[in-house]
DNA sequence: GTCATACATTACTGAATAGTCATATATCCT
DNA sequence: AGGATATATGACTATTCAGTAATGTATGAC
């Protein structure tokens, strides 16, 4: 067949070396955040990135401001060199036997109702796999999903690109959470007159439930007695276990606010807030990394 | 995110030479094969495969009588390679504004009839691509592919392995081919009489086709007349086209059997050897290498 | 302009690894 | 057993590339 990579090695200045400083370069977003504390090897990054970018003949970097950022190029090599690392990194932890790392995004609700429910399940079918959780929104996760810096991510399912492979993890509900030493009497009173009369907590993100939230609120003129605002549902759930707040979360969080304790309002009007939650992730990783599938199948089937 | 494949760097003992030297090996099939000429680096390729060894803490290879065979953790990790350097060996001839080759394995007959008519079309749709192509017979481009030294394979449908993709390249036809000169008189004469009368020229391979054609002539206890062996179709149709021997071939050879001169006999008998041929690929390769998916598609359109 | 920050360049040292040669060991063949 | 072939090992050299330090240059904030 041919020489093998003949075109790689007759010139010299490609080493594993210099490939991993650009991907820490690109995955740091400059010199001086990747070498981070030791300034000393600052020179050494600038001169390694100077000899890959001598051996391809071309731009990898261009300065933007006092930093870098990837040229076009760069942001191309740094992904064949993590995916090429991610290969290598996966077979030397097999040889090794230690448990491979797999990496899921998700926002703080989705981790805290959806994925810790039933992490111990998951130990148990994988006891040779550790799992790494971050909180991310949204855009970073399929940034990261992209650069295969994460392995899954979940998310609202009209956000996953379709360059994308998901499975659905069901519908993610909305209803409104009231203690009941805030409710008087005994009847039932409506959505409206809590959301008016109780003090609520809110959330005060800009991601896409607060965007709609508002929207509706305007639209059925609903003004919400708001004395609280929270940055996540898992946060505004604490508040409301306070026994001072009511407010709206999702009804996945019902098992930390106990019915003896709190009143669960179901709306029409929270409806149009429900969206179809779903696993993404790159079908890149599949191939690279086999234990993904299963992984992928379990969460699909336990979630 | 995690501190950019510590695992790998920590410990020393990587390099892009030594995973070179045992791609080599594996390619090649044991060290002397991997030097050729040139015994002097024998010791070295020996010493750097025990390195690698050294490193992962696995054996890569292990002896089978002189020579060396790959373990299967040594053909994991030859594979994991290829497709690296693949990637960056693509990567790099596209900074250097340099074709990119791709690799076809076909039989012979496929070549000649089915892959090189439509050559110079394909040159003009993709003048920044070199194709070479690599005569060889089925298990050899299945292996191949597999190990994505091949981009594309050629051959017959049901020979795929399904973790393959496939388009269809349409139905390859036998029928028997006479010289004019062969035959007397007008008259249309049978298969059955060509076959006994005329001097034949016969296939000697081993392939599908050559095991499938001498089962049938044995049912039907046809005798062929056969003075003549090729190892190929396309030989066996220079054969014929010398006017001395008629031969069973695909029907697209005609191209090259003028109406004038050679008559095409075809004969239900010839149905049961038809079979759908279908271009091939590791679904690898798309993920790897970009241009391959517009060149499959290209191929199953227009052969 | 001045200062702080981030990257670039140069020069030199040291460590890792590739290259070579000689020779030992293992296996196969006859 | 003896010769031929293939791989393994040890000793040494040469080269490449990483590590460090000092200094230069570009950019942004004030």
């Amino acid at each position: 067949m041919d020489k093998t990579f003949l075109n790689l090695f007759a010139r010299r200045g490609l080493s594993l070396d210099r490939l991993r400083v650009l991907l820490e370069i690109a995955d740091a977003g400059g010199i001086a955040k990747a070498v981070g504390k030791d300034p000393v090897r600052q020179s050494q990054y600038s001169r390694q990135l100077k000899e890959l970018e001598e051996y391809f003949g071309v731009e990898l970097t261009r300065r933007d401001g006092k930093s870098l950022v990837l040229t076009r190029a760069g942001q191309q090599l740094a992904d064949i060199i993590r995916q090429n690392f991610l290969g290598l990194a996966d077979f030397a932890t097999a040889c090794a036997h230690e448990p491979a790392i797999f990496h899921l995004g998700a926002g703080d609700s989705l981790i805290h109702w959806k994925v810790l429910p039933h992490i111990g399940a998951f130990q148990k079918v994988f006891p040779a796999i550790i799992m790494s959780i971050r909180n991310l929104q949204t855009a970073q996760i399929i940034d990261a999903l992209h650069s295969l810096r994460l392995d899954f991510g979940i998310m609202r399912r009209n956000a996953i690109p379709s360059v994308f492979k998901s499975v659905s993890l069901g519908k993610m509900e909305y209803a409104l959470f009231v203690p009941k030493q805030l409710l008087p009497g005994s009847s039932g009173k409506t959505c409206e007159w809590v959301m008016n009369n109780v003090p609520m907590v809110a959330m005060d993100s800009s991601g896409e439930f607060a965007r709609k939230l508002d929207e509706m609120m305007r639209r059925s003129r609903i003004k919400m007695n708001i004395r609280l605002e929270c940055e996540s549902f898992p946060a505004a759930c604490h508040a409301i276990q306070s026994g001072c707040y009511a407010g709206i979360l999702p009804t996945m969080a019902a098992t930390d606010l106990p019915e003896d304790k709190f009143v669960r309002i179901e709306a029409p009007l929270f409806k149009r807030l429900s969206r179809e939650i779903a696993l993404a992730w790159n079908p890149r990783i599949m191939r690279l990394r086999s234990a993904s599938v299963e992984i992928a199948s379990w969460f699909g089937k336990n979630l």
